[in-house]
DNA sequence: TAGGCCATGTAATGTGTTACATGATTAG
DNA sequence: CTAATCATGTAACACATTACATGGCCTA
């Protein structure tokens, strides 16, 4: 349900679907995903269910802008939302399920080509994280208790990005460190082949 | 598709759809959820696609068992999955559009309740993981590098949680205390309601 | 004139949740 | 006798992805 409640949020001035998107793809986009296609029926039905209302508009460039606004009924519905318990449980991360059976392929160095991935990948965003909250320390002052009501919950959210990221790094650096070790351990012996690749050799739960 | 993915790896040895709730809950819930009345599903299709293949065995207790074996092909799937590149990009924290937008409750207070719940929430998870990797690290020592495959991998995930998890109760512990000095700074000089609470002021993207 | 951005969507398919339905065995 | 655990699933619905479809305006 939480698209839905993000577009609610995000109308907090009418708006399209097109500038919706731009708006996610700027800012919502570091801890939620949506494609255009997904928004457009979304806010269709936002507008069936009488949560958003909509007016054309014609457009400057391009065909006819179809305009919505948050209803009573919607802004009722994203404060019920925001009222409620914090929205956990479903955190999925794939790329641990993969990593998590990695042993199956039988060869380190794949694990290892695996979390330099992710290394780099989790660096990346974390410099871009890094960038923006650069920013607005730099043109509203580095005491976030300051801020006006959404800068301040805005930027709550950015400093989660900021820590999970860079305790993700950290991750990948210690992992990576132990395969190094696991590799010069078993590499100059010249042990034997399957010694230690028993794949019923897993962990307790 | 990862629950397809999920499924073939649990399947090291051939398992009913419960036997995998069972381990499911045990081990991969730590990184994604899935219930019952998904597997039993998936299972079937999987079976179609000749990704498993399937039996029927007497239960001791209960009704017939249908006892899954991944297939060639399904290894082969598998295989060619954990060789992909890493599956990231797909993240959704909830929580987060929920404190992000929060402003719109136009009460700290609430943003304060929030954040303990999920301060709570995230320290008992690390605590169940904690208590996880102690067993361990009791029972195979603590260098991870000479587990056998299966467990090297299993403990680089779980390892994964630990720091993430730990990441996330400092960044609630750094905003709870960025929420009480703004409560501070608010209350005691009587500020007329509303001064901060323009819900225009947003960041910069 | 070619490619990108503005701006709208639909159709088909795939994935996931909730609720419902059944029934035997075992431990307290 | 009651509740938990074992063990199977279906049906309806909700949510998400991928691919497809259209077309004007602006910039290089």
């Amino acid at each position: 349900m939480s698209l839905d409640h993000i577009l609610l949020g995000l109308l907090r001035e009418p708006a399209t679907g097109y500038d919706l998107k731009n708006v996610f793809s700027e800012t919502v986009r570091h801890f939620w995903s949506a494609r255009l296609s997904q928004i457009y029926p979304t806010l269709k039905r936002l507008e069936q269910q009488q949560m958003l209302r909509s007016r054309r508009e014609p457009s400057p460039k391009g065909p006819d802008r179809k305009v919505y606004t948050v209803t009573e009924k919607g802004r009722a519905e994203l404060l019920t939302w925001l009222r409620g318990e914090p929205a956990v449980g479903t955190e999925r991360f794939a790329y641990l399920a993969q990593l998590y059976f990695m042993d199956a392929i039988g060869d380190i160095h794949d694990t290892r080509a695996f979390m330099n991935a992710l290394r780099d990948h989790h660096s990346r965003w974390l410099a871009q994280l890094r960038a923006v909250e650069q920013d607005i320390v730099t043109t509203y002052g580095d005491a976030p208790e300051h801020y006006a009501d959404a800068g301040f919950h805005q930027f709550a959210a950015l400093r989660m990005g900021i820590h999970s990221l860079g305790s993700k790094v950290a991750w990948c650096d210690e992992t990576l460190a132990a395969i190094d070790r696991r590799i010069a351990a078993h590499q100059p012996t010249g042990a034997v082949a399957g010694v230690d690749s028993d794949r019923e050799g897993g962990l307790p739960s």
